[in-house]
DNA sequence: ATGAAAGCGCTAACAA
DNA sequence: TTGTTAGCGCTTTCAT
């Protein structure tokens, strides 16, 4: 079917090792460089990476999982990686395990049977166990976004705790003492850690947390919405609210908007991730923005390393994130009312 | 590194050729069943794709290109295919080339190189040139979302031209007359048929077109922000707006919020995709539904069909949309005014 | 039902 | 610089 080195040899009537070589950046005669280059042109040839990588042992491919791809969070950072390892040429295969544990450990198994050169994953299985599979092959492992207690592999992480205290004691800071929180799911990472940061900043104030003033979602638009309408019903004190995720800060935008309550002038809001999004708002948004990009690069760079030496200590690479002020958190006077 | 085959015939004492064929699912003795499968236990064996792959020229692995990973239309399309693929056995390679017809290209190439057993792309380049170094290796490309002129090959497709002419005809017939729309790009397929539908609706009913009704957006959530602006700006006499994809519905509610005009009351809306985020708007959108996730599933099946059997000639797929009623469109009557 | 052997396309020693 | 050769791990005749 497709030409192989064995034909570009035989129109060339040089030796297949002179191909390779040539082919690995190896120096042949400027003549024979000539012939080998008409013989691929004229037979369209393209090296078979699947035959390179049995050889070397090497895919040049990247396992990515992740617990869903419907999310822009998610496929941001897929974006940015994505890019970097294909410039080096690198492929992505990317597997949506739906935030399923058992899905999850096909993923891998799935993965280490396409002999991936790394694994990069955002681990919804709580306790790794879904990971030794691959760690047995010895091969470049890095988490995104959330850890594993107790396990020990390379990371990329954001500082959720505290970007959750950033922002809660931004509106402490402008005189909010009632502030909700829609936080995300209990039994994640990366919610727990906001949630503590949430507390962490009413300790810090000296404000007591009242537990109405919580309510958790799942991530999605819908639970954005809900987790407004709830708040909004339990607490009628509460003049600001923090949430925690894009989707649920879109679903917030838009509960508020349905309960025609103000954004800044009835309610400060500050939510999560997606500058383009708050930017757009009316008032423009204050939010917490993780720099999803970036971790993907950051990503992408430690594989990079990884793969080609993949001793060394443990990396843990912990991104900042910003708080980006828009004009949705209003100034509260201490003897004002809602 | 890890076990082969060769290890587990010299654990069992059997032959290489009987593992082989116990492996893909041929007959062996129960005692030697037991053998084989305790020793795939003992020694994590895991299949090597790879090496299957060289011999058996299939490689299990489908290719997928779109402009753009950071969309919701493409991630959706991308999570349905990728589930079924993985469930039968096969990976996906997306690559995202930005819209930018040269890096659609090189991610052909690459795929080429990865030997990939079928491609799947949503054109950014409009004439093919791209994909003639796949069709010279004669295996399955089906195209998605975007024709390609004169280009022959298997598609699945939406109905573009119909969705937007169901949309504008619903508005005409609920009395309005001076309809906004915000299209995309004008060199994109889908674009150019959504507007052919918009102006369709008008022919039929009658209506001229107006010029200053049509603004230009480029898919993302910003360009609907300005589209609406925009439009408002130089049609004080407009009634209702089409918008023609998701990010720019979510940037046109937006705005509208900012500018303080009602959906509804002052200005009927019908949006774009998503029918998540238009339920959870108040008023909830009427909105063109594409049926994303079923695009994927469709796409799946088709390659899933075309790998096994490559022959047999062209199939084109068109999925319907549905116009899927909220509460943002008002009945205008004949006589009234905005 | 099982085994021996060839070979998929490539790279890497080694030799020339 | 170039060629010969072995072998990566698997599947697939063809025997047995």
């Amino acid at each position: 079917m497709a030409a192989t080195m064995k034909d570009i040899a035989r129109e060339t009537g040089l030796g297949l090792a002179t191909i390779s070589s040539y082919l690995n950046g190896g120096n042949v005669r400027e003549k024979n460089r000539i012939k080998i280059e008409q013989a691929i042109k004229e037979l369209h040839y393209e090296v078979n990476e699947v035959a390179r990588g049995l050889r070397t042992a090497a895919t040049r491919t990247i396992g990515v999982v992740i617990p869903e791809l419907n999310s822009v969070f998610c496929s941001e950072i897929i974006t940015g990686m994505e890019d970097i390892l294909r410039a080096n040429g690198y492929a992505t295969i990317v597997c949506d395990c739906r935030s399923d544990a058992a899905l999850e450990k096909e993923a891998i198994d799935f993965l280490v049977r396409k002999r991936v050169d790394g694994l990069v994953i955002m681990p919804t299985e709580r306790e790794g166990k879904n990971l030794n599979a691959f760690l047995q092959a010895g091969k470049p492992l890095i988490l995104i976004d959330r850890e594993i207690q107790g396990f020990d592999c390379d990371s990329v992480l954001t500082d959720n705790r505290k970007a959750a205290f950033d922002a809660v004691s931004y509106l402490i800071g402008k005189g909010h003492t009632d502030i909700g929180v829609i936080g995300g799911p209990r039994n994640v990472f990366t919610s727990r850690e906001r949630l503590d940061g949430y507390a962490e900043a009413h300790r810090k104030a000296g404000i007591a947390v009242q537990e109405s003033l919580i309510v958790h979602g799942d991530y999605t638009i819908r639970s954005g919405v809900k987790g407004i309408q709830r708040l909004v019903k339990l607490n009628p004190h509460m003049t600001a609210v923090f949430v925690t995720n894009y989707e649920m800060t879109m679903g917030a935008v838009i509960a508020l908007n349905e309960l025609g309550i103000r954004i800044h002038d009835d309610l400060s809001l500050v939510g999560f991730d997606n500058l383009e999004f708050a930017r757009a708002c009316s008032p423009a948004l204050t939010i917490v923005a993780q720099p999803t990009t970036k971790i993907g690069e950051e990503v992408a760079g430690l594989m990079l390393k990884r793969v080609g030496e993949p001793e060394g200590s443990r990396i843990h690479i912990r991104l900042e994130t910003e708080l980006i002020k828009g004009n949705s958190v209003s100034e509260r006077k201490a003897d004002s009312n809602r």
